[in-house]
RNA sequence: GUCCCAUUCGUCUAGUGGUCUAGGACACCGCCCUUUCACGGCGGUAACAGGGGUUCGAACCCCCUAUGGGACGCCA
């Protein structure tokens, strides 16, 4: 048997703990039953992905301790990742469903989709588009056809009727085709949607399970309908709950540190975090909650799995990981992995030359520079006095920081700073000004090195959890007041 | 709005019809250890969302309601 892990490269590069998280059952999964597990990248929208960003998250990956059998990097049966032939290979099974009238080819301008799509929603129809709401009149798409224009290859969905397929944990699932949209297969540019692509890699990987996140249960009939089409077996199908934020939403950048480069910053254990990973949503059958890497895959069954979306508790990630800091480590050990986490070399060349113009002897570096190697900083309000700024400016300048740099993407210092001048010119802030609350919150003190530079260095999940933590200490918005700045701050955006 | 998935202490969970006056862990509180703090040890508070069935018997099976989440893109 094998089962495969897609993995999306994020548009900010940042590894997510929901993949590990995905990837670490895969494995666990395939391990457990002496098959093959295998890695990649989905890579069909050219804009999102970057070779940087890939290998970040395989860099993410490995250090958790998840290793794969066949990956993007790798080759193996199905040829080398990202090989210039992939596009012809969806193009042909395309060409195919197009063939077999399985498929059609939709002109519709992304103007009139959302005419469509507003015109349903006025009429209460269900949001799903079939072919016949995206059908041209004959004369119409012979005319554009001719034309050469555009088109996108979309797939043909039963009109009526429900969709049964399986999942190994949550049983049989029906869901009307009534409620199914005319996929899109195809983008105009002739890359695969990654419905198409999915299904086309599976078959010809073999793939025989699919473990993945629940947030695609609702894709699985178009999956299963592909499958019909090409006349190929489906792979198993098994949805994970998803990670929550502590509010229970999906859990997000916004709300909860994501990406594994901060728990990588916070100075967590790879065998601490991928141990809390493993007690989302599945137990040991003895209950012990300290266990590692290979301990999981040999006591692993999938049946173990928890249908309730789990959340992510940062406290107790912290407890388990201590255990192993106490437990697994002696002296020379924890030596060598501090100084690997602090003192290597990389880290400290994009320090020093912060501080070495500050400082006069090196006992002046750990006061000055500690913050690098800090996590959420012990910061009290009197620390926010400032000459001229009031307190509700400081707050504010706080939340609508937070709020830039959430939807912020690129963490370069050039494009950081360019971020926060935009915002203290818009709030008619001198930049100085401006800065003064976020260098407490981010170094702990008014008087420290660039504040810019640091959030660069500490990067985006670092950054926006200790501006966050500022405004806590010092009182985050009521209801009322959060109400009053999100007005404010859409204003300025304008 | 429509559909789908879920629902056991605040949180992670055990539990698959009788052994459940519901067990463990984190957090919290108390005590012990200790020149402080932490670690460690011991103890405590705290949950089957609600209502109907089925059954001799229901946390467990079925239905309804409620709540939460997810999906509804030329993103994945």
């Amino acid at each position: 048997m094998t089962v495969r892990t897609r993995i999306a490269p994020s548009p900010t590069g940042d590894p997510h703990v929901g993949t590990a998280y995905i990837a670490l059952f895969n494995l666990a999964f395939a391990r457990q039953r002496q098959g093959k597990f295998i890695l990649r990248i989905e890579d069909t929208d050219q804009t999102r992905s970057t070779s940087e960003s890939e290998q970040t998250i395989l860099d993410s990956l490995r250090w958790l301790g998840l290793d794969w059998d066949e990956g993007p990097d790798v080759g193996g049966e199905y040829g080398p990742y990202r090989q210039s032939e992939r596009r012809d290979i969806y193009a042909k099974y395309a060409q195919q469903l197009l063939d077999e009238g399985h498929a059609f080819k939709c002109y519709l301008s992304s103007e009139e989709l959302d005419a469509i799509r507003a015109d349903r929603r006025e009429k209460g129809l269900p949001a799903a588009m079939q072919q016949d709401a995206l059908a041209l009149s004959s004369e119409e798409q012979t005319r554009r056809e001719q034309a050469g224009a555009p088109f996108v290859v979309r797939m043909k969905i039963p009109e009526q009727g429900t969709c049964t397929f399986d999942d190994m944990l949550r049983g049989t699932i029906e869901i009307e085709w009534s409620m199914i949209d005319a996929q899109i297969l195809l983008k105009s540019d002739g890359m695969p949607t990654y419905h198409l692509a999915n299904v086309v890699d599976d078959h010809l990987m073999k793939i025989s399970h699919v473990l993945r996140g629940e947030e695609w249960i609702n894709s699985a009939p178009k999956h299963q309908l592909l499958y019909k089409y090409f006349n190929w077996d489906m792979p198993t199908l098994c949805h994970m709950p998803l990670l929550r934020n502590p509010d229970k939403s999906k859990l997000s950048k916004r709300k909860n540190p994501t990406s594994i480069l901060y728990y990588q910053r916070m100075g967590f254990l790879p065998e601490g975090l991928l141990n809390y990973l493993a007690r989302m949503g599945w137990s040991m059958p003895d209950e012990r909650e300290k266990f590692s890497r290979q301990e999981m895959f040999d006591n692993f069954d999938i049946q173990r799995v928890s249908l309730g979306g789990p959340i992510f508790d940062q406290t107790k990630l912290a407890w388990l990981n201590g255990l192993w800091i106490r437990e697994n480590l002696d002296s020379a050990e924890f030596a060598a992995q501090y100084q690997k986490w602090a003192l290597n070399s990389d880290y400290l060349s994009q320090i020093i030359p912060l501080i070495q113009s500050r400082v006069d002897t090196f006992s002046d570096v750990a006061p000055l520079a500690g913050f690098f190697l800090a996590g959420m900083l012990d910061i009290k309000p009197a620390d926010f006095t400032h000459k001229s700024l009031e307190q509700e400016t400081i707050r504010k300048v706080l939340q609508f920081s937070a709020w830039q740099l959430d939807t912020h993407n690129q963490w370069d210092k050039d494009s950081v700073f360019t971020c926060l001048k935009t915002l203290a010119d818009n709030m008619e802030l001198k930049i100085r000004d401006f800065l003064f609350p976020l260098f407490v919150a981010i170094s702990g003190s008014s008087q420290s090195v660039s504040v810019v530079d640091s959030m660069s260095i500490l990067g985006p999940d670092m950054s926006r959890a200790r501006v966050r933590h500022a405004l806590n200490t010092l009182g985050a918005p009521s209801k009322k007041e959060n109400k009053r700045w999100e007005k404010e701050y859409k204003a300025l955006q304008q």
